[in-house]
DNA sequence: GAGGAAGTTGGACGTTTGTCCAGTCTTTAG
DNA sequence: CTAAAGACTGGACAAACGTCCAACTTCCTC
């Protein structure tokens, strides 16, 4: 465990492996990801990896903590972005799905939800992880005026990542379309019912 | 690719090759699948398992198809077994419940999906579990009478799944109340609905 | 510009891996 | 009983692995 200070361009170099490194993992799974691999795809010399890290590891575990920390960037953007969309329950759900489907297949999240049952070191990078989601979830729900926000969204969640586990599996053409109307069917009963609201006929 | 007729002996070896891949595949992963944690978990020499598999990508496929084969009979026979129960669809939903808890924590079935981006042998495999349990998730909506059972079905599986990776990921204690409310959610209006109409009040 | 710390890397090490083979034992068909 | 085919395995091999180190360069500080 090298615990050098860092200048500004070891820090650089350093991310730069640890993206390499999520790469890799995408590819070849956490199994398959060596230091030369990641080496490799980083375009260093492999004794590069120990330099910055003391062992694989480490590195395994700082590059899923830092894809967690940006995936979670990603969807607190996401999510203020939608919240900014002025429109109906339905249309920000839309406009949700369609945010939700740009993001490149996240193989990384699954490996690292199966990970940690092997490295106790991932529990707090995936207990951070998780716990952000449903809380963003939960958000979203209450901006929309769901009645039970804090019920739902773990539900939400398990959804969102169901199909997107599913994609991985069997890719469909249109994961926007997909993600819309799992969205629809989970929130389903409570739509029609703000929709009848909105438009009081008869 | 030894392609010997396999007597009996060797039958049965050879599938208790297979079942302790899926053991090593559950506590290691796929990527920590070797020869040598296998032949050691089913108490076998190293080379009985090149004895017969022609590579480890050839064990690997067949146990994970193995698992497949597996899991498909037990959900058959959860589903036989939840059709029988007479009882509400709230009811029938809780011992759906109930059984789907009771399998072991399915890492396999995760591996197995993020697998077959790296190995399109196993596409058949991922396409023929996958579409029948959403077969069977179709079938249960319709014995309880829900109206849109094909349209339901896949988010259903998606869900299960999505919450299965969750558990695996974070645990929590009461697995079988964690998927009643689950799909209490994804059910609810409908459950409402036909609780309703079952107990016609005012 | 001198000294020290960070950055860098080729090459080596012992280990573990997948795979193979030659040889032995066991079963079955005739 | 014999012969052939299946069942079995100890030991070996090259390749890939994680890790380390000594030597060199670059950068910052005083």
């Amino acid at each position: 465990m090298p615990e050098r200070t860092l200048r500004a361009r070891g820090r650089a170099r350093r991310e730069a492996l640890l993206r390499a490194a999520l790469e890799v993992i995408g590819e070849r799974g956490i199994g398959g990801t060596t230091h030369r691999a990641v080496a490799a795809a980083a375009g260093v010399p492999v004794a590069t990896t120990t330099y910055y890290f003391g062992s694989i590891d480490e590195l395994l575990e700082a590059a899923l903590e830092l894809y967690v920390e940006d995936e979670i960037a990603r969807l607190e953007a996401v999510s203020a972005q939608v919240v900014d969309f002025a429109g109906s329950a339905d249309e920000i759900l839309v406009a949700l799905a369609a945010e939700l489907a740009g993001g490149d297949s996240s193989v990384a999240q699954f490996e690292l939800y199966l990970e940690v049952s092997r490295r106790p070191a991932l529990q707090p990078v995936v207990t951070r992880a998780l716990s952000t989601y449903r809380a963003l979830a939960e958000g979203l729900l209450r901006h929309v005026g769901h009645p039970e926000p804090a019920r739902l969204a773990p539900y939400v969640v398990s959804l969102v990542d169901g199909m997107g586990v599913h994609q991985i599996a069997l890719p469909v053409a249109d994961r926007e379309a997909l993600i819309v109307e799992g969205l629809r069917a989970l929130l389903d009963p409570w739509l029609s019912q703000a929709r009848a609201e909105a438009a009081p006929s008869a």
